[in-house]
RNA sequence: GGAGGGAUGGCCGAGUGGACGAAGGCGCCUGUCUUGAAAACAGGUUAGGUGCAAGCCUACGAGGGUUCGAAUCCCUCUCCCUCCGCCA
């Protein structure tokens, strides 16, 4: 969400930041008409509860009864003025408040201009790509060889996009979320256990919904989504409170489940683990002070950046330019690891400097020292990182000519002893 | 799932139709006193909207209703607690 001064002061701005999104810009003309509409309405019906106070008061101290009835009968009409004008004002209220709501952020300065993810800025690449002596194979023919994915019972199970780790690759998905938790616990975050549904609101506060209503998995019985990402709960986790100024900044980390609908036709994109509709990822989030999101925003990111560069893994970090950035972001790096079996570069983290615009939908405030004001922190958020890929990356880099799987070493604490999935 | 009880400011808690944004206490802040602190005393201490401002409006879990007027009466919902049932 925006700031309704922010659009009424500088409606430009929103506009060119729509462009740049290669978003249509009409919609801030109908902001505006309906935030005059509304201060008008509002005006006028305050006025006349003001006057319906003071009458009412006087009303209670007099004695007269002949005129105490001429004034109840006259404040009974300034009642049904007051009536009407209320319904009008919450109409008009709703009205401009879900459009708000479909409103993206604005891009950061920062953020290069492009149209759309042709257009993302190739930061840095790390790590070499590895070279072999023999035909790499992609996971999905790795898995099922050493039984560590089975996609048929997933698929019997459940359907298309679903699978089963099984033995050694269910327990290396396991070892991966461990070792990205004690990192992330070392890098100065606090680990939380959230609920994995949670209600509508808790969704909308995060930006996820109106927009991503199509994607979001739903239980009707009890009106609860299953959570897209840990995003949800844990910005929902301060929704409504002020926090104080010396408990920030509040850094978290989560490991969820995340379950999306998205409908994509099978092919090249979803095959194997890459995409499935339910899928495990370990995120990182931060409460911070308007001033200092920018530092956040570079430790998170270098935070992100040693958790795959600390499995051996070549990656390459991208800045995302403003036609491919998300929602409610204002600047977004991707982290891309190479995955040499499918022979592609894999999305595993994005880290995105959301500003106010989640904390002014879920209401998280603080209150500045010496400052009777409170303001909203600004939220960050930033996956560290999305397991499905990680293990893609590890299986099919660090395979060996006969099928077999060298476990990276900062896993082995929690493999068991088990050195090679063969 | 059934029965009952409850929800008021940072916390406790009073308030059953009229000067109540809300007594009292605790906590916190400021001042006086003090070398300093404590104590005592005095004052202050919710948030949002709107307006150039003075001010005005809104909010006592949420939403609706009754009334000239609602924290207070009525309806619906949500959440919490107790007991019964069921259950990892």
């Amino acid at each position: 969400m925006l700031d309704i001064r922010l659009i009424r002061e500088n409606p430009d701005l929103v506009r060119d930041a729509l462009k740049k999104r290669q978003a249509d810009t009409e919609i801030v003309d109908k902001i505006l008409t309906l935030d005059e509409n509304r201060r008008e309405i509002l005006g006028e019906v305050e006025k006349l509860k003001a006057e319906r106070n003071a009458v009412s008061k006087e009303i209670g101290r007099m004695k007269d009864a002949e005129s105490r009835q001429e004034k109840i009968a006259a404040m009974r009409t300034v009642g049904d003025q007051i009536k009407s004008l209320d319904d009008d004002l919450r109409d008009v209220d709703a009205e401009l408040t879900s459009t708000m709501a479909t409103l993206p952020n604005i891009p950061s300065d920062a953020t290069p201009y492009g149209v759309d993810e042709s257009e993302n800025v190739v930061i840095k690449t790390v790590g070499k790509i590895p070279e072999f002596d023999f035909n790499p194979q992609a996971h999905w023919d790795l898995g099922p060889a050493l039984d560590i994915i089975d996609f048929e019972r997933g698929v019997k199970m459940t359907g298309s996009r679903f699978y089963v780790l099984s033995g050694a690759g269910a327990r290396l998905q396991r070892a991966l979320i461990a070792y990205m938790l004690d990192l992330h616990i070392k890098q100065g975050y606090t680990e939380k256990y959230t609920p994995f549904m949670v209600k509508k609101e808790t969704v909308y506060g995060a930006g996820q919904l109106p927009k991503f209503a199509d994607n979001l998995y739903k239980d009707h019985e009890e009106d609860l989504y299953m959570v897209p990402t840990a995003e949800v709960p844990l910005t929902g986790y301060h929704a409504g409170e002020i926090l104080e100024d010396a408990d920030l900044p509040k850094a978290y980390t989560a490991y969820t489940p995340c379950f999306r609908r998205e409908k994509m036709s099978a092919g090249r994109d979803v095959r194997g683990i890459k995409r499935g509709h339910q899928f495990d990822k370990v995120e990182m989030y931060m409460f911070v002070k308007p001033e200092d999101s920018d530092a956040a925003f570079e430790k998170m990111m270098a935070d992100a950046e040693e958790t795959v560069a600390l499995l051996g893994l070549p990656y390459r970090i991208l800045q995302l330019c403003t036609g491919d950035l998300g929602f409610g972001a204002t600047m977004t790096y991707d982290i891309e690891v190479w995955a040499a079996g499918c022979n592609e570069w894999l999305e595993v983290s994005s880290v995105s400097n959301v500003t106010d615009f989640q904390a002014r939908r879920a209401n998280i405030r603080y209150k500045p020292e010496g400052s009777k004001k409170n303001k909203f922190v600004h939220t960050l958020n930033g996956s560290g990182m999305g397991l499905p890929r990680v293990l893609i990356a590890v299986m099919e880099n660090y395979q060996q000519e006969d099928g077999s799987i060298i476990i990276p070493e900062v896993l082995r604490p929690w493999m068991g002893g088990v050195k090679v999935i063969k």
